[in-house]
DNA sequence: GGCCGGGGCATTTTT
DNA sequence: TGCCCCGGCC
């Protein structure tokens, strides 16, 4: 126990230690925040508190699902996998299923991701005949949102004076009408977006006192991650649990909050302390990531801000090199410049691909860098664009898991009413959301009773529409018979989508195909992964409830991989290279166009050049250009004025530094980086044999079909229940039922 | 129902 | 400039 504390300074100690009240943990950029948290409920499990009462909150699956692996090297599988670890939504989704019926909703609710309800909004606005340029989807669902986040319901919005005001002034007045419609919708469609899982928690809470009593009296602890990032309605939760016993935790810095236009409000972690008058704070100022002068310049920056909590962020690493200020006169010698020197960097310093990073603020910056690197032949692989769950062809098979699931569904409906094709058209399509507004029925009920509700279309529109319901009831049948990977090979088989994906050869017709492939093998992987666990009945719906959850970043695998990496600051948040490059340091592009003459905003944009920074390990190199092709147009830039923030004694400018094109091999091109990412690990193949109790003993090697090689710790239960406790090499802890468990014997 | 072309537009996005 | 969305046309 007390070897386990030494790995701690004194701060962590101090903060990790403290348990008997609120307390709020300032962790500055790189100093082992999550491992405060993660030593904080490895400590309290060793002292006996249970898992299970024991909640903490992130806002990733990645930071979850590492934070829990951690605490079960620590503490052991056995008692890890029962804490409540994970996101703020996945958590409350969880709850909400539990209790749906306590608010009118059923517990296989389906999930709309940002785009169906961007989707619904635009299909409201349409059926109100508002003119969509007054009423810009996106601008009305981040109304919507906004809204939501902090706790207002349709009917709290039409009273509010200010934010009626606000709408009059932007001639928007409907939108609070649009509100009303989009919520109705969904509640009759029985779905949830990411705002309600929230906002319905909160409700639960507040209208049920027994069942707030309930959770109360389970969460003895309550630890909330990346605080700062929290909205309205999540602090509001995290209080409700903590009324009563106010063991809440929570763990952030203010000077990396980079969300308040998602409707984070850094006054939650500002006010912590007014919040919890009792509260102690705990200040980690030690950073054990970058060399002092990375640190000195990040404090220097940072200082401009007004709004922040005090503290001294400081490094005892080495002195280490200034950051380099590099100018372009265009946004192609900049791609040029830094390709460059990525090159130079790697052949001097022995760098490798992966310890490069290329920062930027806004996506369209990346293409440019995409040349310049793959001229000189630099693999590099870029963040951001379009998720593997967020492709057409994965949303359609997705969206008919969702109406077996939930027939309700209104978006996954009419996603795939007409898809593959089967003659039910616009004009069809309308006339049934015609009818089920003014009955206030889905779509699926209209389609299931079009007599009762009068559903005029003609008889062959109507044979197809029964034929459609036929379909979706088949597969809804089947789900009682069949697991999640068996009615998705059904799906796209009975629909037809398979022979329509199978016939289109051209090169996105297989990049299709090989999509829709993947979410089969990932379906195949789930089912099994939780058959050898000892679950039974593994069905869509739980494959559902999980993926509607998470993102593309969760998915990813191979960070071995040596290549360069491209991403905008935003999700750079969390990470770490050596060497960061800084770039597009500009007015205009950063800080952005949109924040002119708002000076809070302009302070978010700092605190964002602060994440930038502070990513770096041991280099730090800005770049800017005089002009660029923006907008179709070339426009002049000037140098960002946060180049004039961080003190001139941390900055070395080298004035246009020209590299001889002739210092590099002629260039090659390099594979598509699409192609490249989709290499997959050469598998190789083991012959799976089936393990009994009889043949294993505790401490032998084996290699799983998907974990890979393991030591066995322990092997308890016979034949049925036998499982096997192993330890992999990659995977950390996991209990195999041997029943299930594909794996052979390495070592004897 | 699918394809083509014009017009409008253009931050950041943990779930 | 390039992407996305919509509407018109076959």
């Amino acid at each position: 126990m007390e070897q386990f504390l030494q790995q701690l300074n004194i701060s962590q100690r101090e903060a990790v230690l403290y348990n008997d009240g609120p307390s709020l943990v300032i962790a500055g950029a790189g100093s082992g925040k999550t491992r405060v948290l993660t030593y904080k409920i490895a400590w309290l499990l060793k002292n006996g508190i249970a898992p299970y009462s024991i909640l903490a909150l992130t806002f990733t699956n990645k930071a979850a699902r590492e934070m829990k692996d951690r605490i079960a090297q620590m503490v052991g599988e056995t008692t890890a996998r029962y804490l409540w670890m994970g996101t703020f939504h996945s958590i409350f989704s969880r709850i909400l299923r539990r209790e749906a019926e306590k608010f009118g909703y059923r517990s296989d609710f389906t999930i709309y991701d940002s785009q169906d309800s961007k989707n619904l909004i635009k299909a409201i606005i349409k059926e109100k005949s508002l003119d969509d340029n007054t009423y810009k989807p996106s601008i009305v669902q981040a109304r919507i949102s906004r809204a939501k986040n902090a706790l207002i319901m349709p009917e709290m919005y039409a009273r509010d004076r200010e934010l009626i005001a606000d709408d009059r002034y932007h001639k928007r007045d409907r939108i609070c009408e649009i509100y009303s419609a989009y919520w109705q919708r969904c509640r009759t469609s029985g779905v949830m977006d990411f705002d309600d899982l929230l906002l319905y928690t909160y409700m639960l809470f507040k209208d049920n006192t027994d069942i707030v009593e309930r959770y109360r009296n389970q969460f003895r602890f309550v630890l909330v991650d990346e605080y700062q990032d929290t909205n309205p309605v999540q602090h509001e939760i995290v209080k409700q649990l903590a009324e009563e016993h106010h063991r809440v935790c929570v763990v952030g810095d203010d000077a990396q909050s980079i969300y308040s236009f998602r409707g984070a409000t850094i006054g939650n972690i500002l006010n912590f302390q007014k919040t919890y008058p009792e509260s102690k704070l705990f200040k980690l100022e030690q950073n054990y990531r970058s060399t002092k002068t990375i640190v000195n310049a990040a404090n220097s920056l940072i200082e401009k801000n007004k709004e922040q909590i005090p503290k001294v962020v400081f490094s005892e690493k080495e002195t280490g090199e200034k950051i380099k200020l590099i100018n372009a006169y265009s946004d192609y010698e900049e791609g040029y410049n830094v390709a460059a020197r990525i090159a130079e960097m790697r052949m001097l310093r022995q760098y490798e691909y992966k310890d490069f990073a290329i920062l930027y603020r806004t996506n369209a910056q990346s293409r440019i860098f995409e040349e310049a690197l793959r001229k000189i032949n630099i693999p590099y692989r870029i963040y951001g664009g379009l998720s593997f769950y967020q492709r057409k062809e994965v949303k359609d098979v997705i969206a008919y898991m969702r109406l077996v699931t939930n027939p309700n569904d209104e978006e996954a409906l009419k996603r795939i009413i007409n898809y593959p094709a089967r003659g039910i058209g616009n004009t069809t399509l309308g006339k049934i959301i015609s009818v089920a507004d003014t009955h206030r029925i889905s779509l699926w009920e209209a389609i299931s009773s079009p007599l009762d509700y009068n559903l005029n279309v003609n008889s062959g529109t109507a044979k197809k529409l029964e034929g459609f319901k036929g379909l979706i009831e088949s597969f809804i049948a089947a789900n009682s018979t069949h697991n999640a990977y068996e009615l998705g090979g059904e799906i796209i088989r009975q629909t037809g989508m398979f022979n329509e994906l199978h016939n289109d050869r051209t090169p996105e017709g297989l990049s299709r195909v090989q999509n829709v492939e993947e979410l089969i093998n990932s379906l195949n992987e789930f089912v099994s992964t939780r058959i050898e666990e000892g679950r039974e009945d593994v069905k869509t719906g739980d494959f559902l409830s999980e993926i509607s959850l998470m993102t593309d970043r969760d998915t990813d695998k191979d960070e071995n991989a040596s290549m360069v990496t491209m991403m905008t600051i935003h999700s750079a948040k969390g990470l770490e290279f050596k060497n960061i490059f800084v770039v597009g340091m500009e007015e205009d592009l950063f800080p952005s166009e949109m924040c002119k003459g708002n000076p809070k905003e302009i302070e978010e944009e700092r605190r964002l050049f602060y994440v930038a920074i502070t990513r770096a390990e041991e280099n730090v190199v800005l770049t800017y250009a005089k002009s660029r092709f923006r907008n179709g147009q070339w426009q002049m830039f000037t140098p960002s004025r946060f180049l004039k923030d961080i003190h001139p004694d941390y900055i070395h400018t080298s004035w246009k530094k020209t590299y001889k094109k002739t210092s590099y091999s002629e260039p090659e091109i390099l594979p598509n980086p699409q192609k490249l990412l989709r290499i997959e690990e050469e598998k190789t193949y083991h012959p799976v044999v089936r393990q009994t109790i009889g043949n294993l003993s505790v401490g032998i090697i084996i290699r799983h079909e998907r974990f890979g090689r393991g030591r066995i710790l322990e092997l308890t239960g016979e034949n049925e229940n036998a499982k096997a406790t192993v330890e992999f090499e990659s995977f950390g802890r996991k209990q195999l039922l041997l029943k299930f468990a594909k794996f052979e014997v390495v070592d004897g």
